[in-house]
DNA sequence: TTTATATATGATCAGTTGTTCATATGATTA
DNA sequence: TAATCATATGAACAACTGATCATATATAAA
C-alpha cells in the first residue's frame, strides 16, 4: 500500500499534502511510458532530419539517405524506428518504398519544440 | 562542394529534384541539435513524471522525489537537466529549492504529445 | 532463372545515459 | 562555532543507443 519511499518522506517532505494531491494526478506508467518513448524517438538529430524532409515531400529511403547524407542501412534503421512509434508511413511502388508523415502531430511537435528552442 | 554521398546519389538516387528541393529547405545543424536536446530532454520517464508534477504545483526536491517515488539524488540530477534545457526554474526559500515549470510550451508539448500517443 | 536494384535486418561495438553511493555545498539552528 | 537539513555534485558502472558492415529479402528486368 505504499512505496518504498513513502515512509521517509512522512518525516522528511516538505509538503505532504502537495505531494498527495500531485501523487493523485500523475499519469499512469502505461501513458508515462509510450510519451517518454514518443519523444525519445524525436530526440536523436538524425530521425528529426528524417521527420523534416517527410515534413516537406514524400521521399524514398535514398533520397532520405542522399538529402541527409548518411548511409541507407542507417536511414532503413531509423525508419523503422520512426514506423514503430507511428510517426511515419510508407507505401511500396514497385521496388521503391515512399516515407509519408504519419499524421499533423509531428508538425505541431516541431513547430512547439522550435518555439521553445528559438528563445 | 559535395559531401561524401551526393555524388553516390546522383547515380543512385531516385527522385534528384526533390532530394535538392528539400536539402534546401533542411533546417541547420544549429537548430537541429538544440531540437533534438530538448526532446532527448523530455524522453526520460522520470524527467517527463517531473514536468507532470511541476504542470501541477510548484514543489521542492524531496516532494518531488516522493511524488514519483526515487531518489532525491536522482532527482536533482535530472532537475539539472531540465535546467539546462531551461524547462524548468526555480527559487531559494531558506533551505529548499522550489522548483516550477520554465514556461508553457511544455504543456502544448505535452498535450501534444498524448493526442499522438492516445490513438 | 539469373542478375540487379531498393530496402531491411542482424551482429558488433564505441559512445552515451541514468541510477547509486559517497561527498560537498549552502543555509539554518543550537 | 558546530551540528543539521535540503540540495547538489562527482565517480562509477550497468544498460541502452546509433552507426557500420555484412547479409538477407523482395521486386523487377534480362
Amino acid at each position: 500500500m505504499s512505496t518504498e519511499f513513502e515512509g521517509r518522506c512522512e518525516i522528511h517532505c516538505v509538503h505532504e499534502d502537495n505531494v498527495k494531491e500531485v501523487k493523485i494526478a500523475m499519469l499512469d506508467q502505461d501513458t508515462i511510458m509510450p510519451l517518454a518513448e514518443l519523444f525519445k524517438t524525436m530526440g536523436d538529430a538524425t530521425r528529426l532530419k528524417l521527420l523534416f524532409a517527410l515534413m516537406k515531400k514524400e521521399l524514398c529511403v535514398c533520397d532520405l539517405a542522399a538529402v541527409i547524407g548518411v548511409s541507407e542501412s542507417a536511414v532503413s534503421h531509423q525508419l523503422r524506428v520512426l514506423r514503430n512509434q507511428k510517426l511515419v508511413k510508407f507505401r511500396r511502388h514497385g521496388k521503391i518504398m515512399y516515407y509519408n508523415l504519419a499524421d499533423e502531430h509531428v508538425r505541431m511537435l516541431f513547430a512547439q519544440g522550435l518555439e521553445h528552442v528559438c528563445e
